[in-house]
DNA sequence: TACCGTCCTGTAAGCGCTTACGGAAGCGCT
DNA sequence: AGCGCTTCCGTAAGCGCTTACAGGACGGTA
C-alpha cells in the first residue's frame, strides 16, 4: 500500500531536501539562483520537479521582506449597476492592465480590488490590502489625503490622477496643457467666442485641474465663459445628457463650444444635442478628453486630448517599484498629452495629432 | 531628540503590544477578535489606531495558513495590441470582476495576472502565482490538462469553460440547451433548411461543446448543414469578417441562417455582410452567444444566447471556496442561459426572453 | 607536510504572526 | 477558608522559507 506522504500535508523544502539528500539551504539556493554544485542543482531540480514543488508565497515573504505584490484600489461603478458598461469599464481597465503588464516585468503580480462609491469599511478594507502587499496603487477619488498619510506609513503609496503628498507619489497627465491647447485651437483656429467647461465630477483632481485651466486660457483668450452649477456634471453620459437636456429645456442659449470633462461627458453630450436637433459641430462645438478607443467612432468624430492611458499605469507601477525597491521615485510625474483634433470641434476630416508636452515620462509600456 | 523608533523598522504586533503594555498575544487576539476584556481591547485598538499598524498579510498566511488571495489567469489579446480594445476587453473583465466581488465577500482578494499567448516560461509564472494564492481560477485556454493536473497538487484549482479533471473544478455555462434552443427557433420558427456554424477557436471547450450541439440538433431537425474548413473562426470580429468575406469571394452561396460562436463572431459577420450588400436577417440570418451589452444596440439588435457573465465569476469563486475550506465544491456547474430573441434571426421588433435551462446556479452576484 | 584560499554545504536563527497550554485571578459555593 | 469553575492573560512553539555563519573538502603554494 503505498502512504500518501502526509495525508493533508502540504509539501515543504523539507520534502523536496529529503528527496534529493540535501539540506534545505542547498534547495533554497537552488530554487533562488545562487551558487551550487552542478550536481546538487540538478538533484534539486529533479525533486522539485517530481515532486511538483511550489514554495509558499508567504513564507518567501515573510522570510526576505518582500511579497513581489502591489495592490491597486479603484471604484467600482456601483452607481450605474449594468447599463453602459461597455463604456466604463474602458478607462481604469487600460489603466489596470499597464499596470500588471509593467509589474510582470519585475516579477511582481498585481491584487486588483475594487471598492463600492460608499463602502461601509473602506479604510479596513484597504488595510487589508496593504498588508497582503510591498506597495499601493490608488486610483482617484479613493482615500483623502488623510487617508493616504495614515496608510502611507505602513506602505509605499502612489496615486492616479491625484496630489503628490509628503508620503505619497503621484502619477497624472498634463491636464493643463491639453486643455490650453483645445481651448487655443476653439478661440484661435475656429474664432468661437463662447465656451462652457462640462466638468467631471469635483473633487477629482484631474476634474479641478482641467477646470482651472480652462478658466484661466478662455480668460486670456477673450473668450465668454460659461459656468454656474448648470455646467456640473459627474464623467457619465448619462449626467452629461441631463445637463444638456435641461438647459435646452429652460430656454437657455448654448455656448458655441462646449469643453467636456471627458470623453464619456462628451458622448453623452453629443447623444443630447442630437436628440435636440442641434447640429454638432456646426451649431454646437463639442471635444472631450481621455481619447478612449470609441471616441474616434462616434459620429462626428471626437476632438479630445489624448492620454497615454496604458502608459500611465505603467508609470505608476515603475514609480512605486523604484520607491520599493530604492526609495526612490519620482514624487509627481507628468505624462505629456496629445490634442487629437477630429471633426466634433469643426475641422474637416483631418485626421492629425499634435504633441503638445514632453515631459519626461517614467518609462514607455 | 526624537529617536525614530527603529528606522526603517516595520512596525510590528510587539510594537503594538508595548505601546498597550500587553502582550503580543493580547494583541493578535483582539484584532481577530477573539475573546478579551473590554479594557485589554480598548488599549489595544487604541495602541494599533495611534501607530496605525497594519498586520502583515504574510505573516499570518504563514501561522494560519490561509492567505486569503485567490489567483485568476486569463489571456491578454496580444493578437490585436491596439484595435478593437473596447469589445475584447469585456467579456472577460466582467467575469473576473463577478470573481472579485464574490471573493471580498468571504474577505480574499484577488491576484491578476494575464499571461501573453505564447508566453516565454507560463509554468514558472503560474507557479509563481499559485504559490502566493490559497487557489487559482484559470480563464479558458490557459492550461493543458497535464499542466492542470500538475498545478491541482499545489492548490485547489477552478477552471472557467472548461472540463473537470479528477484534481480541478470546473464552472460553464449551458452551452448544449442554448444552441440547441437557437437551432430550433431558427428551423422550427422560422423555416430556415441550411444553417452553418461559425465556429471559434478549435481548442475551446466552450467552442466544441456548441459545435457538436449544433450538428446534433440540426441533423435532428433535418436541415442541410454546411461544415468545412471555410466555418473554422476563432472567436473575433476580425477572423469572422474574413471568413464570410472570402466565401462570397468564392462565390459560394451562403445558407440560410449562420449560427456565430460568439458575439464577437456574429458582430463581424453582420458587418462583412452588410459590406457586400447581403441583408440581414432578410437573406441570412445570423446569431451570437454571449449577449454583451452591445449585442441588443447592433442594426438589426442580435439574437443570441445569453450566458449569466458576471455570476459565472462568482460562482466560480464561490466554488472554490467550499474547495478551499472545506474539500467540498461542485466539480463540474453549469449555469443557466437564455434565448434572447431579437431580430437578427429574423424576428420582428419583439423584445423578449425565454428561460432555457434553469440548473441550480452557485450564487447570485 | 603544513598552510591558506576557494568553493560548497549544513546548521540554526529569525522573519511576524497565531494559538496551545498553563497560570493567575475572580467568583460562588460549601 | 477551601474548592472548583470560568475568564483572561502571557509564554513559547511553530508556520516555511532565507541567509549568516562556520565547517569540510580540495587545490595550490611554500
Amino acid at each position: 500500500m503505498a502512504e500518501p506522504k502526509k495525508a493533508k500535508g502540504t509539501l515543504t523544502i523539507y520534502d523536496v531536501a529529503t528527496r534529493a539528500g540535501v539540506s534545505i539551504a542547498s534547495v533554497s539556493r537552488v530554487l533562488n539562483g545562487l551558487g551550487s554544485s552542478p550536481e546538487t542543482r540538478e538533484r534539486v531540480l529533479l525533486a522539485v520537479r517530481e515532486l511538483s514543488f511550489v514554495p509558499d508565497g508567504a513564507a518567501r515573504a515573510l522570510s526576505n521582506g518582500l511579497k513581489e505584490v502591489v495592490g491597486v484600489v479603484f471604484r467600482r461603478g456601483d452607481e450605474v449597476p449594468f447599463a453602459d458598461e461597455d463604456e466604463s469599464l474602458l478607462f481604469i481597465d487600460v489603466i489596470n492592465r499597464g499596470i500588471e503588464v509593467a509589474a510582470q516585468r519585475r516579477g511582481f503580480d498585481v491584487l486588483m480590488s475594487s471598492v463600492g462609491v460608499h463602502e461601509e469599511n473602506l479604510g479596513s478594507r484597504i488595510a487589508a490590502i496593504a498588508g497582503k502587499a510591498d506597495g499601493m496603487i490608488l486610483h482617484d477619488r479613493i482615500l483623502s489625503a488623510a487617508g493616504i498619510a495614515r496608510l502611507a506609513d505602513s506602505v509605499p503609496i502612489v496615486t492616479l490622477a491625484g496630489t503628490p503628498t509628503a508620503s505619497s507619489l503621484n502619477v497624472r497627465c498634463d491636464n493643463a496643457s491639453g486643455i490650453r491647447a483645445l481651448v487655443r485651437h476653439l478661440v484661435d483656429d475656429h474664432g468661437y467666442r463662447s465656451l462652457a467647461y462640462l466638468s467631471g465630477h469635483s473633487d477629482s483632481p484631474d476634474n479641478k485641474a482641467r477646470a482651472r485651466a480652462f478658466e484661466t486660457e478662455a480668460a486670456a483668450a477673450g473668450a465668454d465663459v460659461r459656468t454656474g452649477p448648470a455646467w456640473q456634471g459627474n464623467y457619465s453620459a448619462e449626467g452629461a445628457a441631463q445637463d444638456i437636456m435641461s438647459q435646452l429645456d429652460a430656454g437657455r442659449a448654448l455656448p458655441r463650444a462646449i469643453v467636456c470633462a471627458n470623453d464619456q461627458t462628451a458622448l453623452g453630450a453629443m447623444h443630447a444635442l442630437a436628440r435636440r436637433g442641434v447640429k454638432v459641430p456646426g451649431e454646437v462645438a463639442v471635444t472631450g478628453f481621455d481619447d478612449v478607443p470609441v471616441a474616434r467612432h462616434l459620429h462626428p468624430p471626437l476632438t479630445t486630448v489624448h492620454q497615454p492611458i496604458r502608459e500611465m499605469g505603467a508609470t505608476a507601477f515603475e514609480v512605486l517599484w523604484s520607491r520599493i525597491s530604492a526609495e526612490g521615485g519620482e514624487p509627481d510625474v507628468v505624462l505629456p498629452v496629445r490634442l487629437m483634433i477630429r471633426e466634433s470641434c469643426g475641422c474637416a476630416h483631418r485626421p492629425t495629432a499634435t504633441t503638445i508636452s514632453a515631459l519626461p515620462a517614467g518609462e514607455e509600456a
